[in-house]
DNA sequence: CATAGTATCTCGCCGAGCGAGACACTCGTT
DNA sequence: AACGAGTGTCTCGCTCGGCGAGATACTATG
């Protein structure tokens, strides 16, 4: 970005991967868009569904802290998700103050919509891989993470 | 986060690409509260940093479309890059509607801040690699792009 | 010229998210 | 058992980013 040489392999991927990551945030936003969800929202329900996939339990203080919101923000959030038909709270019968978060079938359904074809076309692409190849994106996506890590601080 | 063991391959690639992308945006955000610049301030910098390092003429209508904000929107985001100090305002004199936006030497350097190391550990990271590695990590990237784009319609 | 088209800005409004605080509940201490 | 501290969630009032509508200034075309 702040370097004028062309074309050096280097600058030519970080270029590639700043691009596919707009590209994915605009993917993400139209769909949000299309379905009448606010970003938040949507970066809502993908948590969520992420918790619900791996059998955590979702309360609104994990969220909350997921998505960068306090609480003030994320109880506007999931008000939004349950007034869409998105979302159930229960009262936890162990804890009762805390609040479950069950995602509808409906958000499931809105989300293999969203994820289902894009997933399985990436995994066809990286089933399409050699061995060698793949071992190459996987170390580079590794790498990446911990080096992004590293720079947030 | 949510770190289960991905059955297969494919899944598994499409994990860390997204668990990237995310770290990527928590990078980008972190770094616009600490210098009291609003996510899309931010994508406005980084967009008219690009107009300026390929030399192309940047307008309000120009980057309002690349932000997919309306013009009030686009007005108030450059007054607010403007007052920052980020941002020049000039008149086009070859067609007086238009407005020329000039990035200042400030808004320059604290993109080298934000971008510089971290482009530059990526570029190191890259040049590590064999060719055949760099060329599974292209083609990799490039074939997401491609299949991204397909998707967002 | 007049008229249509274009680039930018102003005004009034909506609503996402914040800070402060209320309320309900749990838990360790006494 | 009763109290206080700590925790999880929600309510209230507010700020301010972004939108729609329209004003303003300029260019292009007949």
């Amino acid at each position: 970005m702040t370097d004028q040489l062309p074309d050096r392999p280097g600058l030519r991927t970080v270029h590639q991967l700043r691009a596919l990551t707009v590209d994915l945030d605009l993917l993400a936003a139209a769909f949000a868009q299309r379905n009448r969800l606010h970003p938040t929202d949507l970066r809502a329900l993908i948590a969520l569904l992420d918790a619900a996939r791996t059998g955590t339990a979702a309360t609104p203080g994990l969220l909350g802290r997921e998505l960068r919101l306090n609480s003030a923000g994320t109880t506007a959030v999931l008000d939004r998700l349950e007034r869409h038909g998105h979302l159930r709270r229960t009262r936890d019968p162990h804890d009762r103050r805390r609040v479950l978060l069950e995602v509808t079938e409906q958000a499931v359904a809105l989300g293999e919509t969203f994820f289902g074809p894009l997933i399985a076309d990436t995994v066809a692409l990286v089933d399409g891989l050699s061995p060698a190849e793949l071992a190459a994106v996987e170390g580079f996506l590794t790498s990446m993470r911990t080096l992004v890590a590293r720079h947030t601080d």
